[in-house]
DNA sequence: TTTTCACTAAACACGCTGTATATCTAATTG
DNA sequence: CAATTAGATATACAGCGTGTTTAGTGAAAA
């Protein structure tokens, strides 16, 4: 009932340490994992050398560890970039820039594609991905909108930007990432996504790709 | 011990009549439910007026009442039309077709949506629609070898192959469709298509679209 | 020396899949 | 008609997972 104040660096320092070392045991089972089942509290604490309570009480649930992993990997993948795509002068150049960006960072770990499989299995956390996707999102219809000729409708940006974004997720990348490597889908990725955007650039308005019409 | 020979056609049909009413409380539940987690034989069964055991019984498995329903669902899914696809003289209409006929079968029924979400929990369903999926991976395969000029490499035509497998898959297809009807969604499919396309056909090899390289 | 925090240990409730055992019922067969 | 049979049922169990509760431990800080 006193309530003493009570500060502890030490204590403190080794908590986040052991806090770390869950994270890091997580990101290796998610990696080395062939199904998100096989992802449990139970095995990571193992693996951890940590009881199960411990993650519990550090990262609330299953799901605060599998954002707090998504995060770990995030910070690490070099998506601050994403400021030098969006500062560049060209927004065809920044485009082409951003696409590199997210397919290295989806290439750079697998542990994103169980974390992208966890969405399917748990809405909450589908939500807070989908948060975190949202600044790829806003960049985009930046973009677009940079790129975009006064003859464009809003319709058909809302249509570039969408497909752009579906062309960038992790989904498509990992679908044509079976085959080939990081930099071989990249290509393949930029490659559709400048023809989509031709299609609302100024220039050359006049159907030089089909339109879908009859 | 006596084995006496026992034909029963009441009973089998009573029998198949069960089974079908189990599929359809199945889909029933798929396409209601928010998340694949929600999906339990428990549940099922009882909304089927039946007991968990017959649907094991029956299916075999969890697995196996899924895959049931997957192709209950593709039977309706007037998939048959790919036959006139491929028999289409021109293989660029052929692909339009194809790609038609996918757009409307993945948004026949929400259902679909949660079966794909089953292969993320269980590798072998997953493997099971991967098997279904042929078809159409084999379907796009020999439109773009069709389509395909002298000039194309083969490395070119498997990339322009494996990027319209995924434009047509049923990933795409969802995350288009969240904010547009199904004809919207097969319109930007069809342009980007016809877009990844136009590399490899033999008219216009001059670089129409521009290419990837620097 | 006492308070405080992070962690541990051990249990619990709950829900899911998959399996085993015994029983019931109604159609079929001899 | 009476024995047999396939299918369904009722009930229980093992196993594994999440999430919560309760009590206890050890060491830093006050």
């Amino acid at each position: 009932m006193s309530r003493r104040s009570y500060v502890s660096v030490a204590r403190a320092e080794a908590a986040t340490e052991k806090k770390e070392r869950v994270i890091q045991a997580a990101a290796r089972f998610l990696r080395e994992a062939e199904s998100i089942t096989a992802f449990s509290l139970d095995a990571v604490a193992k693996a951890a050398d940590v009881t199960r309570l411990t993650v519990y009480n550090q990262f609330g649930s299953r799901r605060g560890l599998l954002e707090a992993v998504f995060d770990d990997i995030a910070r690490r993948g070099r998506l601050i970039r994403l400021n030098e795509a969006m500062a560049e002068a060209d927004p065809r150049k920044g485009l082409d820039l951003l696409i590199t960006i997210f397919c290295e960072f989806w290439g750079s770990d697998p542990a994103v594609a169980r974390l992208h499989d966890a969405m399917t299995i748990d809405p909450e956390f589908a939500q807070a991905l989908l948060e975190r996707n949202e600044r790829r999102r806003h960049s985009i219809d930046e973009l677009v909108a940079r790129i975009a000729g006064e003859q464009a409708s809003a319709a058909a940006r809302r249509d570039v930007a969408d497909l752009v974004f579906a062309l960038t997720s992790c989904a498509m990348f990992r679908m044509l990432a079976e085959t080939r490597p990081v930099a071989a889908v990249c290509a393949i990725i930029t490659d559709a996504a400048r023809a989509a955007i031709a299609r609302i650039e100024p220039e050359n308005s006049d159907g030089l790709v089909a339109n879908s019409a009859p």
